[in-house]
RNA sequence: GGGGAGGUACCGAAGCGGUCAAACGGGGCAGACUGUAAAUCUGUUGGCUAUGCCUUCACAGGUUCGAAUCCUGUCCUCCCCA
């Protein structure tokens, strides 16, 4: 496999990029490696602390896909010794740290979900116990003694954390050492991280250029806003899209983010051809409707193909747009032999996590039976009712009520 | 090692003997509205066999008719000094 002329590299490697350091560094490795036909070494970690990749980690994993395109040799890390520390960083407090079988189980699922970005063959995958768990105390101290304290609390969030009074546990600064053991370790050209890594990414370098090694390049990439269009993309802040999520859920979400979003998302997680994205920049302003549309049928149709984007889309017109019930809902039966209390009823869907809840909604006006808005939070469906009833609880959850014995 | 401050619901933060399931803000949820699951406005936000009952204010005891509020011990955090 040859590896092309520099120019067309950097064009792709640069797109999307919020920075890269330092560039003129990148320009001579890539020319190194196209003269003697030897492809970069390009790592990239993760943190398996939580297995469901979304759309703010695909930004990452494309701009991986297309270093492996380009012929480079790519390099998954499955952070399994460093998620037993926890990551201190973006969030503003200590993790919690994970027991070895949900990191290995983690990872596993990392992988599985990854492979729909990346291409599994052109991926090596390595663990970073392999090297760091052997480590002695005295190996460790050692390491230490290459970084400062004062290079250390410059950090961003432990500046913060520090500032507020808050917790930092003396481990947290082992941390980004571990991450920079790795790229030593693997003696790694290129690290990809998101423009939150930087200060790891760095310190990867720094520690390399100790070590007596040619220093990687840092590759940092913007971190994606969530559907509320305000904080990054997180599990946690629960505004993310998930890679794995139903192609309907998918759509759904893509729709909801708000109007500024669009072109970011269009030029970040879409294969949109990056000659069209000025077009589609113009778009997003004077046509946000069809324009959010189009993203969402792009990001559906690139995780679950065109035929599933489309009936996503249809999806979303009947019940969204024109309030219609869905075609497919969950069914639960239930007995005509003995009267049941609606609250109990939507409890039993699992729609709602307390009769409390259940209540709530009813008084607000937030279920429909058939239909038919349900206030009294006393209704009951008496002994004897037969057949069939469409539940609606919230916004969007639809259920089909079946009684009989 | 010494001295001081503090731990309240999803988060931040009031409350400092009864009127506290606990102000206020954020977030979440719902309703109205809408091209949208956006914005905005309104309501709501511990649980239950529900106009009452039960469990919450770091944890364990105690004082009191009555404690998030007072006392004792334990755990944890932060600040200053060493």
């Amino acid at each position: 496999m040859s590896i092309p002329p520099v120019k067309e590299q950097l064009e792709i490697i640069e797109r999307g990029t919020v920075e890269i350091v330092p560039r003129e560094e990148l320009v001579q490795k890539l020319e190194k490696s196209r003269i003697t036909q030897t492809p970069l070494r390009v790592k990239l970690g993760c943190d398996p602390t939580r297995p469901d990749l979304h759309l703010g980690h695909s930004v990452i994993l494309r701009k991986m896909r297309q270093f492996q395109d380009l012929g480079h040799h790519t390099i998954l890390i499955i952070g399994d010794f460093t998620a037993m520390i926890g990551d201190p960083s973006g969030a503003n407090k200590t993790r919690p740290a994970l027991s070895r079988g949900e990191i290995i189980e983690n990872g596993r699922s990392y992988f599985e979900q990854a492979s729909k970005i990346l291409d599994p063959d052109k991926t090596e995958i390595v663990y970073n116990s392999e090297w760091l768990a052997p480590m002695s105390f005295e190996d460790v101290i050692r390491l230490a003694s290459h970084y400062t304290v004062a290079r250390m609390i410059e950090r961003d969030d432990f500046t913060k954390r520090y500032q507020n009074n808050d917790t930092i546990s003396l481990h947290e600064f082992l941390y980004p050492l571990a991450q920079g053991q790795d790229s030593v370790h693997l003696k790694s050209d290129i690290e990809l991280g998101g423009i939150d890594q930087k200060f790891n990414l760095l310190v990867g370098r720094h520690l390399q250029r100790e070590f007596g090694q040619s220093p990687q390049i840092c590759l940092m990439m913007p971190l994606l806003v969530g559907t509320d269009g305000t904080q990054k993309m997180s599990k946690s802040y629960d505004n993310y899209i998930g890679i794995d999520e139903k192609p309907e859920d998918m759509y759904g979400k893509a729709l909801s983010i708000p109007d500024q979003l669009i072109y970011p998302y269009f030029e970040l997680v879409t294969d949109m051809d990056h000659a069209r994205l000025p077009e589609i920049r113009e778009r997003a302003e004077n046509d946000p409707r069809n324009a959010k549309h189009d993203l969402a049928w792009n990001i559906t149709r690139m995780y679950h193909g065109s035929g599933k984007a489309d009936a996503a889309r249809a999806h979303f017109e009947r019940t969204v747009v024109q309030k219609d019930v869905p075609d497919e809902m969950p069914e639960f039966t239930f007995s005509p032999d003995s009267g049941h209390g609606l609250l109990d009823v939507i409890r039993e869907t699992g729609f709602v996590p307390s009769s409390s809840e259940a209540r709530r909604l009813v008084t607000q006006g937030g279920v429909t039976l058939d239909g038919e808005k349900i206030t009294d939070p006393r209704f009951r469906f008496e002994t004897g009712t037969e057949g069939a009833f469409i539940l609606k609880v919230g916004k969007r959850k639809y259920g089909k009520l079946v009684f009989r014995s």
